[in-house]
DNA sequence: CAGGTGGTTAACAAGGTCATTAATTATGAG
DNA sequence: CTCATAATTAATGACCTTGTTAACCACCTG
């Protein structure tokens, strides 16, 4: 039972309801590289789940799951209108992934290598 | 067959030999908890398998497979000396994940709020 | 060489992830 | 009201992940 928690209990008389929320952590929804892409999709301009789901060759359903996952962990929020749900990224959790890796950046930016080791990466992609 | 790709193929004669690299992305490497612990441990000094494992409540084997997943993404380099083998990160292999990061970290900077975000959320923690 | 220690591998189990298709709900339009 | 569309839910399947224990290999020491 990882990644769960018990947000509430909220307890009647006679019937104790415990009601579960994912703990959804930032790290494990931008594992999924279609999770980020719809980040990258959303990033600039609102988005529907139809037209997120028109950038991929997955079913709407499949999509539909992404988005949940990325709304439990607060990565997105959704405004209904009407029939449609836009998707907005809320970039400022992104800020727990940002915090995690700067604490380590001094290690590799001491020796100003990161920019080479850059051009070296982009290098070998594009041949 | 998801986080495979075939890396190198060599061929002889007679024998077509393929050889399989895991395409671990350090995406999915720091997801989860346990791996990012790792990391946290051997960033100052190098520990050897069992040092790591003694500050985890699970067996050696399944440190042993984090390692793996770690070294495989290049996340860590592992020297042998002796029977120990010694684990160092190469934080480097970060600057992916801040580079991805980075992209996205004028959407919720510009506010210039997040500093009040960070300390709601030191508050909320601590109480 | 024998035995202890560091570490990996094998086999397995439980649960999670990510996708599918089919059915359902809810809203807007004619 | 009826139909089309937006989206979710349900049921299912395949594979991945994460842990276990037991057995094994490799190296150092006496």
């Amino acid at each position: 039972m990882r990644n769960r928690s018990v947000s509430h209990i909220f307890v009647t008389e006679r019937f104790p309801i415990v009601c579960f929320m994912m703990r959804r952590d930032v790290f494990q929804a931008i594992a999924d590289p279609t999770r980020r892409d719809i980040i990258g999709l959303i990033a600039h301009r609102s988005l529907n789940l139809n037209a997120v789901a028109d950038n991929f060759d997955i079913s709407r359903p499949a999509i539909s799951k992404h988005i949940k996952i990325l709304t439990e962990c607060g990565l997105l929020t959704i405004k209904q209108q009407g029939r449609d749900r836009y998707c907005t990224a809320n970039f400022k959790k992104l800020n727990e992934v940002s915090a995690w890796v700067d604490q380590y950046r001094k290690f590799w930016t001491e020796k100003l290598d990161a920019l080479g080791d850059f051009l070296e990466k982009e290098a070998g992609e594009t041949k």
